[in-house]
DNA sequence: GTCCAGGGCCTAC
DNA sequence: GTAGGCCATGGA
């Protein structure tokens, strides 16, 4: 087996199952991923139990609402006033839309192509959401990886998207999974230099299985 | 008071 | 093409 795999087994023996993604249901799945960029998901919380308390948690119910309507909804996730634009849009957009039957990037460049979806937004939605075998970057992997590669600094998502992708089988379950613990392991131990100070993995830590 | 969090867009060089 | 500014709340 690969390192990549081997990581990811120790990475799950170590923390368990993360459950990923904290969601009733797939819209609010969507909503999520975009009330998350760049902040705190108990931020997130708040708003979605406030969008709930309105019955406005869905895509249909999003899309008729005016901007001004969700965003002191969504205060609390920060950027209220952008992402409630973007949600209303973005929810007109998704609400009678199914990637299943397209090729994957195809379905990715609709997304990316909607204003508020970015490259870890766009993968998200298509893994967490529809289950649809993407790997997911974000800024924790970036941190990751960028303390053990090298790599150029265009196209990076790109890059470290392959690496995980060409060294793993293509299984919606496990990318969902390894991402998850990558984030878990990397609030826990990667914030901060030095590197994986304290790190549970120990001899095995990431560092050493990837260099 | 400062830093960071499950980003992305836009503008200026 | 890319660096920097901007959007903004809440917890540590």
């Amino acid at each position: 087996m690969n390192e990549l795999f081997s990581l990811y087994e120790q990475l799950l023996k170590h923390y368990g199952k993360q459950n990923w993604w904290p969601a009733d249901n797939r819209e609010e799945v969507i909503i999520g991923a975009i009330l998350t960029q760049n902040t705190n998901w108990s931020n997130v919380i708040r708003a979605l139990d406030n969008l709930k308390q309105e019955n406005l948690c869905t895509l249909n119910k999003l899309s008729q609402q005016p901007a001004e309507t969700i965003a002191p909804l969504i205060k609390s996730a920060g950027y209220y006033n952008v992402k409630a634009a973007r949600l209303k849009n973005i929810a007109e957009q998704l609400k009678d839309w199914s990637p299943e039957n397209l090729p994957i990037q195809e379905a990715r460049a609709f997304l990316l192509n909607l204003k508020g979806i970015g490259n870890e937004t766009a993968d998200s939605i298509l893994l967490y959401a529809y289950q649809i075998p993407v790997f997911v970057i974000d800024a924790y992997t970036v941190r990751l990886l960028g303390r053990v590669k090298r790599v150029p600094t265009d196209n990076r998502y790109e890059y470290y998207q392959n690496y995980f992708m060409d060294g793993l089988p293509l299984d919606h379950s496990l990318y969902n999974e390894y991402h998850a613990l990558i984030v878990k392991h990397c609030k826990a131990f990667c914030r901060v230099k030095p590197i994986c100070r304290d790190c549970p993995l120990n001899k095995s830590c990431i560092s050493k299985i990837l260099e």
